[in-house]
DNA sequence: AAAAATTAATTAAACGTTTGTTTAATTTTA
DNA sequence: TAAAATTAAACAAACGTTTAATTAATTTTT
């Protein structure tokens, strides 16, 4: 097993709980069952891990979308369900590390950090937001704000899904709904944004009588 | 000049750019030029300061759209339009005390906190879904899911104003665009959901030929 | 293959700072 | 002159990090 890797698991879960700031190395180093000096160790310093907890887990991220774009058996629609599906798929399952970057990119320190993040972040956006632009220039969609588009699913995704709080009283639900496991939300909040986007995207036909 | 104010502000600032555990009380304390103990002396403590500051900075909001749910003389949808405009402006004029609620809202702790924000938020979100839900039974909008609608329109505004250093990469801009001063910004966005809710929740008209 | 030498991993303890908060004295206000 | 506001100083606790000693693993030498 790799001690490494249980340094970072523990201190994503503890980040996320209780933010980096309000996480102590000794927190992580008792999660982790390591000793705090192994922080030091491996990682140099809190920060240095963080950055590199970072890195580890948006590795994945790089050009996901790098196959579907160039896949012509598919509609241009069809393209952004597929996006609809794997974003929402892939933020109900592992909100935690979702909620660690957008903290970060939302304070006003750690540019270094923000940059990097964002670069991740912004090549699959950018993908994403060439399957509009392809669309719109094809005719198959209408001429809309393709940034503003993908920030609206975008936004979508991650305000449901960043507060359980939040989300359980705006769905009507009890303590026991869990968000982040419940398949019918999931479900649900797809086929809303795809409904959506077909209004949205689609052209409306010339429908005759 | 309230004492007590000046402090608050001076923390929401602070809070706003490096989080609540980030910002000491001797940073809240230097920025609003008091002695670091007028902290204690006037809140208590550090953490229920931060809850006498949600509390005084949400006290404007609570029922802001009574008048207009009330209001015959509009149409749901011109009513839509007005919640996006008043949301549209409210976050990009002040984007710094919602990157502190939502932060806390995303955060494992201090669970009476964020019943409180919520519970703040949601009396304007109920608000604004029932306006959809009207439309809806009138006739007026499509049967779109009530909730998930406003989730997009509330997470489209906040995912693009939660983050400087995307924002501007997001629209191609470079380091002298200011997101939350530019009106051209504002305006896009609002033109942008507007449209988006138009053809979300009108009915396509039946078109002759 | 056994022994010796070298490197890596791990530990408990301590380091100097910084943290939020309190105290006790002093100044300002009413 | 009593109450309220403000201050500098000190508080213990917690912070991230370093140290120096020890154990475990690996490599080199015989």
């Amino acid at each position: 097993m790799d001690k490494r890797e249980t340094i970072l698991n523990a201190a994503m879960d503890l980040f996320a709980q209780k933010g980096f700031e309000g996480t102590s190395v000794r927190e992580i180093a008792a999660q982790a069952q390591v000793n705090p000096a192994m922080i030091s160790y491996y990682f140099e310093s809190k920060e240095k891990m963080l950055e590199q907890l970072i890195e580890h887990k948006t590795s994945y991220l790089r050009g996901i979308f790098e196959g579907l774009i160039n896949n012509p058996s598919l509609t241009q629609m069809e393209k952004m369900e597929v996006v609809i599906e794997s974003y929402v798929d892939r933020m109900s399952g592992s909100p935690r590390f979702s909620h660690i970057i957008h903290r970060e990119l939302s304070l006003e320190k750690r540019e270094r950090l923000k940059e990097g993040i964002s670069g991740v972040l912004l090549k699959n956006f950018y993908a994403a937001t060439s399957i509009i632009e392809t669309g719109i220039q094809s005719g198959e969609f209408n001429e809309v704000d393709a940034e503003l588009t993908m920030v609206t699913l975008i936004g979508a995704v991650n305000y449901l899904f960043s507060s359980e709080t939040m989300c359980r009283k705006i769905l009507h639900k009890g303590k026991d709904f869990n968000p982040y496991k419940s398949k019918m939300l999931k479900e649900r909040l797809s086929t809303h944004l795809k409904l959506l986007m077909r209004s949205h995207l689609l052209k409306k036909p010339e429908q005759k009588k």
